[in-house]
DNA sequence: TATTTTACGTCAGGCATGCTGACACAACTA
DNA sequence: TAGTTGTGTCAGCATGCCTGACGTAAAATA
């Protein structure tokens, strides 16, 4: 049971390793990633909604957020229907970035995936979406 | 794929902010929570083992163990064997702490094993040791 | 319309955690 | 004896997160 919880610490850990270097040239950090990451996960995802995502206070965020702007990575434009949320999306230099972070993860994905099986696969997400807090876990890992 | 990486973002800290409350109480962090964990699993584990499963720095880990030195949660003896070594152990107190903290963790992670089931669980484990990296992959997830 | 609420941004300051570099000492090894 | 190893420590710095307080624009509501 205890050696679940050193897996999963090893394995977030190691993951999110992959890619520092690329992140570091572009003068940005962990927090900066995980915004990134999640934007393009949710495009025009309200800050609100980012805030909720992330678990940070609205000052973290706001930091990290307009260091992305300023790097000309994320844009934020007011949202058609109501003009108090702003939208947060790529740029083309953020996808650019993302990408070519995501490319430095996914073989380490890709390979521990196929070398379990698909039904390890299944096991896995039944597995972390339990372990997930209560809010997601009716969800699908991507709120 | 990349909802196994929200998967794992979200369910290692879901995971890791039980029982934040006590370890509060006890005036530590989550650095010093580690160390806790890792000595528990490890009794005796030399510093230079702690640094390699944490990839820390040896100043970053000393400050956190003065912490847990001077709170009397962790005993440290040179080695029999070698006097360099010093011998890292959880005092009574440290052993209680670290209860405490398991058992504030322990049923979520107990409810999600149950209802992903045995096979899922297989699958959990097989999927992370392949994530974790190169050099745990061979073995038992517990350097 | 006037008031309140919502969504966001920001200033100020503080703590925890991590890092690099440099140095010191005791104990083991060749 | 000379070198290596395991450990501890000082000094300084960057990141990332926090609380608290305040301000503004837009929407919702009385």
């Amino acid at each position: 049971m205890k050696q679940g919880v050193d897996l999963l610490f090893f394995a977030a850990r190691d993951v999110a390793s992959e890619g520092a270097g690329k992140l570091a040239e572009a003068g940005l950090g962990r927090a900066h990633r995980r915004a990134l990451y999640f934007i393009a996960r949710h495009p025009a995802i309200s800050v609100a909604d980012l805030l909720a995502i992330l678990k940070v206070t609205k000052q973290s965020l706001g930091r990290v957020l307009n260091d992305l702007l300023a790097g000309g990575y994320v844009e934020r434009k007011p949202a058609l229907r109501d003009r108090r949320m702003r939208q947060l999306r790529l740029t083309e230099k953020g996808t650019a970035l993302e990408s070519a972070l995501w490319a430095a993860q996914r073989p380490k994905l890709v390979r521990a995936f196929r070398e379990a099986g698909p039904e390890a696969v299944m096991g896995f997400r039944r597995v972390l979406m339990g372990l997930a807090d209560e809010a997601r876990r009716a969800g699908d890992g991507t709120p």
